[in-house]
Formats: C-alpha cells, sequence, structure tokens
DNA sequence: CGACAATAATTGCTTTGTATAACTATATCC
DNA sequence: GGATATAGTTATACAAAGCAATTATTGTCG
C-alpha cells in the first residue's frame, strides 16, 4: 500500500479469454480492482506515487484536520502502518501535522502548499485514469456502480 | 493471496461516517474489495480457506485441465507465487496433476474427490458470502455491477 | 481528587505475500 | 539441429502488513 514501484509480469501468452469464470462477486470485484491497480502504476510512472499515497492526500486535502487513526480505519489499515505512511508525506513536505488543540494525544493533518500543487499536478493522470477504466460505460451505469461498491461497503461491518 | 489466517483490527473507533471521499473509482473499488475479503474471511473462519485456494479451487473445477500458468495470468500472480499455491493443494490432496499428454512441459490439473468436495461443503458459506455482499442489491443492479466489473477488466490492457 | 481504563500515536520486530533471478525440461522455429 | 521460446520449479530478497509493547494524553468514576 505504500511507496514501492512495482513491475509487471509479462504479457499474456496462454489464452485466458476462454476460462470459465467463477460466478462470485468477490472474484470479478478482485480483478476488476487489481487491473485498475496495475493501470494506476503504468499511469503514475516516474511520479513514485501509489495509490495509496494519492489517497491519504486526497482525503488529506478534502478533510482538513483530520487524524490519522480515521484514516487508518477507513482504508482498513492497521495504525503502525498509517503512521509510517503519515511520517514519509511528512517527510516529503506534503503534509504538515500538528498537535490537536482539543486533544493533545491526536495529530492535525493539513495538506501542505507542496502537496497540493503535486495534486494539482496529478489531476490530469487521475483524469486519465478514471477514463481509462471506465471509457465504456455511460453515465447511468457509472452511477449504478458506484451505488453499489457504496452499498456493498454498508452491507458488511468494519 | 494463500494460507493465512488473518486477524482484524479493532471495531471502528473514530467516526469514519462522515468523512469526505475521493471521487475515484479505483478507491471505491478497493474499499469495497477490501470489505469483502474480510467478509470472506468471517464466514469462512475454521476451514483454512483463503480466497486465494477458493479462487482457485473453483477455477480448476470448472476448468478441469488447465495449466498453471493460464491460472496465475487469470489472477494477476507471478507463476513461482502459483506454484507453491498449487503445491499446497497438492499436498492437502484436492488437486491432482498429470503431465500433459500434447505438452509434457505442462501440468493438467484437475480436482480430486476431496476437492470436489470441499467445495461442496463450503457452498453454502459462499452462498451467505454472496448473500451478505449483494444483499441490498436487486437483480438489475447485480446485473449492472457484473457488466461494469467486466468492463473494467476489459479496458484495461494486462 | 486520584487511580484506572481508554485513546492517539509511535517504535521495534516478525510474518507473509509477492517479485526476481537462475535453472530444468520440453517444445517450436528456421 | 541449434537457437529460441515456453511450462514449471527452486532459492532468495524485499516490501507490505501484522503484532506487541511503550509513551502521552484524556476520560471515568469511586
Amino acid at each position: 500500500m505504500v511507496k514501492t514501484l512495482v513491475a509487471f509480469p509479462e504479457p499474456a501468452e496462454a489464452d485466458v479469454a476462454d476460462i470459465v469464470l467463477p460466478d462470485y462477486i468477490g472474484f470479478h470485484l478482485r480483478l476488476a480492482q487489481l487491473r485498475t491497480f496495475r493501470e494506476f502504476f503504468r499511469t503514475f510512472e516516474g511520479t513514485g506515487v501509489t495509490p495509496g499515497v494519492h489517497t491519504v492526500l486526497s482525503i488529506i486535502r478534502d478533510n482538513p484536520g483530520i487524524r490519522q487513526r480515521a484514516i487508518a480505519e477507513l482504508l482498513m489499515v492497521r495504525e503502525p502502518n498509517m503512521t509510517r505512511l503519515i511520517q514519509s508525506l511528512q517527510a516529503g513536505h506534503l503534509i504538515s501535522r500538528a498537535v490537536d488543540k482539543t486533544d493533545r494525544r491526536a495529530r492535525h493533518l493539513v495538506l501542505t502548499d507542496k502537496g497540493r500543487e503535486l495534486l494539482d499536478n496529478l489531476a490530469q493522470r487521475m483524469t486519465a485514469l478514471e477514463k481509462k477504466v471506465l471509457g465504456s460505460l455511460d453515465a447511468a451505469q457509472r452511477k449504478t456502480l458506484r451505488h453499489c461498491l457504496d452499498q456493498i461497503r454498508a452491507n458488511i461491518p468494519y
């Protein structure tokens, strides 16, 4: 989830196309997700930005002052791992941390100008990625897709 | 992807509900997928069966004689890792391997009776999982969801 | 008030998944 | 028939994620 540049397996040689696939939603969800991750790495190649980094920066941008624990829970990662990710973002001067005024145990996270700039500069790639992933789907389908994904999340307890 | 029993983070304490979420499809895809995995582990607790194991067994059941490489490509895992998963399934007498008659480099994979039995015995759990995940969605929505996921896979090159 | 439990975050360490490289065996292609 | 490609394996390295223990602060309640 964090900071690695991942190489890709070789292009497919065997014919995967005519394998009979299981009819389980989790299976198809996972395949779609793996593909999307792969396309993310292609799209963001050279930037050093991973899905995790982009996600956390986006969340901090849209939720200034959010705490690490809240992000960790949302993304379902353990706190120690979130701590390290957050620290690396801070080391890169992409975010700043301040002790929360109302609770001095907590850290108040906000984007730095550099962090905001980075996201701005990556916006085009992100748009391209969205287009690549959803390109063949119309507005109604996209809306239903989002609704289904939100529902799945709601259906399953944390 | 292989054979571990994973513990879960503590229940949510902070209020994750009112975080502003990014509007990227990959993000929501991932969250839904993570939840589904979690529910899988809950549903299959005590069986020692992981998503990867269940998936590979299902694929072999529905594609008798399939090769390891084909499965590896479909699931986007590297061959060495697939080798080990396959070996562990064979060690558990869930599948059998024979040298392919037409290509003696390849291994011809089929389910054993024990493997088939295992899948049969897990079928109820799988049904329960599907119901839990998709419970709130009607038939039309499920159909659209599957279509969208298939399309995403088709839109993104291997 | 003061002791005790709970929470936010951190550090250190371990486990596990996945990748890479190197190798064997077989097949294919001029 | 020799170069090249493919199916699979083994050994190994590394990064992601987990767990345990610790610090600091806050909340609870006798």
